[in-house]
DNA sequence: ACAAATATATAACATTTGTTATATATTTAA
DNA sequence: TTAAATATATAACAAATGTTATATATTTGT
């Protein structure tokens, strides 16, 4: 299962974790608390690196919009997980933009802290340059999905993934929260046609809905739907 | 045009560029001329890392298979560009696989000899970092595109792209010449559907096609498919 | 608490894509 | 060179998805 679900999943909350305690106080030193409100950017496309954030509290989504400007949503990050490192390592502007879903807590660290902390850890560097490696691999996955599962398959999947990564840290299942807009830029449909996916589904049991969340109640049909078994 | 093109390419041909005339010396020095049969692999999915490659001729896919074990091909690398050092990178194994499309003639350098030009050279070093990053936002458009776009926008994206890449350092147009299975594993589509796009295309004049090679005859009206200026 | 704005649900119809089947062309290996 | 294997082309029908329109629910700002 934890093996399906890293096929897609970034990992980057683990980036700081295996340090040693003296490692970890240096890192926690350069970083800043800070509060960012729902729907307010983190950074976007085409804007100069200032810093890597961590996710302390709500979630965040990462797009880029095509030539034709359609955003594309292909990533969702939660508590834990670090990001903006790519543009920052490259001394090249962001590729890609960062909206709060919600209010955020993050913690920020500034980026020529970061590239101390690089030079004076070597684990750390080596970790990042690692996880870069495997983000290479979870975009590919991506595509592999994108270009060869139906709507209903996309959708199961990301239910799946998603509730998995939304309640990883949690106790209590909250379900799956995003708009529909959102999870239809991220599965790769309209809004419209996300609907009725979301109705059969509903209709076969295998979710709930209330309000906007959607909450998953019979995982092994939709596992069945993408045709693997998650164990 | 170049702008649009980069977007999409690699452009991993530019890694051994701007060096001086002794660090170009040092990486020559280490590369290894290899001639590799089509349809034999490089490296695949799973293996060790032994080294990088340099394509000298030919052209070679590189691709994933889904976890229903579909291939799906996410980049066709052509003369010059460089590849493999992901996972040398990450100290991991292979995310992916590469194979052959044609007799290939290859320069390869070894694990432990380009881990230490990188050391050496702190320029090269930067620019693969750079280059990486790169990489990642052109995934990510692949991404939006196989999500946003219907087969025939796709599929006119692809036609313009491999065009570009493929006839990039050749004086003579020699078309777009790879299996009808390679380019429906490219766009994500199936052979028939695929052939009923290329028919179309055919019909409004945009190609012709002359046994499976594909030329292209108005680009512009594949560009306006793509709702997109190229200049 | 209320009105306005935004988000969600659903249906009907059009269009695109998948699938199955069959025929023809091209390449490969003996 | 020829037979077998592989690749390509095409059509007909089924299924999935896009699009437009309208109604209802929920959230936001005052």
């Amino acid at each position: 299962m934890r093996d399906f679900f890293s096929q897609f999943d970034f990992q980057s909350d683990l980036l700081f974790e295996d340090l040693t305690e003296s490692e970890n106080q240096a890192v926690e030193n350069t970083m800043e608390s800070l509060a960012i409100k729902k729907g307010s950017m983190l950074f976007y496309e085409g804007g100069i690196p200032t810093g890597i954030y961590q996710i302390k509290q709500g979630k965040a989504k990462k797009f880029k919009r095509g030539f034709t400007g359609d955003e594309q949503i292909f990533y969702i990050y939660t508590p834990q997980d670090v990001l903006g490192y790519h543009a920052l390592l490259g001394q090249e502007r962001y590729q890609d933009s960062c909206e709060a879903l919600e209010d955020l807590k993050v913690n920020f660290i500034a980026k020529e802290d970061f590239l101390r902390l690089l030079r004076e850890i070597p684990a750390l560097q080596q970790k990042l340059i690692k996880n870069i490696g495997h983000e290479f691999g979870v975009l590919a996955n991506i595509i592999a999905v994108l270009a060869q599962k139906n709507q209903n398959a996309r959708l199961a999947l990301f239910l799946l993934l998603l509730e998995n990564r939304f309640n990883r840290n949690s106790p209590t299942v909250k379900g799956i929260d995003l708009t529909r807009d959102d999870l239809a830029n991220l599965i790769g449909t309209s809004q419209e046609s996300l609907g009725r996916s979301l109705k059969q589904f509903k209709e076969q049991g295998c979710i709930e809905t209330d309000k906007r969340n959607i909450y998953i109640k019979d995982s092994l049909q939709l596992e069945q739907l993408l045709q693997v078994k998650i164990d």
